[in-house]
DNA sequence: CATGCGATCCGCT
DNA sequence: GCGGATCGCATGC
């Protein structure tokens, strides 16, 4: 394992599908605090009908539908957060859902940031995962690209498993039978609703 | 351990 | 008006 540095541009030009089980393993940083992925969702365009982008642009999902790279965030639920990345091609609507973080640095901090709750739920979750590092709307469309960024994705070394877990994307109530979800085998952190061991 | 519900916005129907 | 890519606490078995 090296000096983390940045994942090249040219991943999140993948679509979201073939991007989502990359990004597994990769380390989301922000200021001090930072995580490896351990559990995404994929989400496409108006061929997905869970996805934000499935009736074309709206003033929520605009970064949808930009630059590949760069952060997707919204609200839900009216005082959450969740975090995407924006995938591929070019402009093509897309973005992987990050759900779950185990984390590796600025642990008191994330703690403090979470409300001292148990340490297994400190990333697990896509809105405890924004909680934990602090990530609102005023990080939606930020470059994931460079490290100068406030928030970034670094490759460390590890690598994504090579066979990660699929399985149906949780909380959604349509196209629930695409196995669009994907983990790192046998990890814990992960969010709720899992049951892998 | 499983189920339920309240909190609290805003974009969309 | 409605309801959501959620969370945390409370209740009941």
């Amino acid at each position: 394992m090296g000096e983390p540095i940045c994942c090249p541009p040219g991943l999140y030009e993948l679509p979201a599908l073939e991007l989502a089980p990359l990004l597994l393993n990769k380390v989301l940083v922000r200021a001090g605090r930072a995580g490896r992925i351990v559990e995404v969702e994929a989400y496409g365009g108006s061929e997905d009908p869970a996805s934000h982008a499935a009736r074309g642009p709206t003033a929520r999902n605009r970064s949808m539908f930009g630059p590949p790279g760069r952060l997707y965030v919204y609200r839900i639920y009216g005082l959450h957060h969740c975090a995407n990345v924006v995938s591929g091609p070019g402009e093509a609507p897309g973005a992987v859902l990050l759900r779950a973080l185990v984390p590796l640095e600025g642990i008191d901090e994330i703690r403090q940031a979470r409300g001292g709750c148990d340490d297994a739920l400190l990333c697990s979750g896509p809105g405890r995962l924004c909680q934990a590092l602090g990530l609102d709307m005023t990080f939606d469309g930020a470059d994931l690209t460079t490290a100068s960024s406030a928030v970034f994705l670094a490759d460390d070394g590890t690598r994504p498993p090579p066979e990660p877990t699929a399985t149906p994307r949780v909380g959604i109530s349509r196209a629930r039978d695409l196995p669009w979800r994907f983990v790192v085998p046998a990890t814990p952190h992960l969010g709720p609703g899992t049951r892998v061991h």
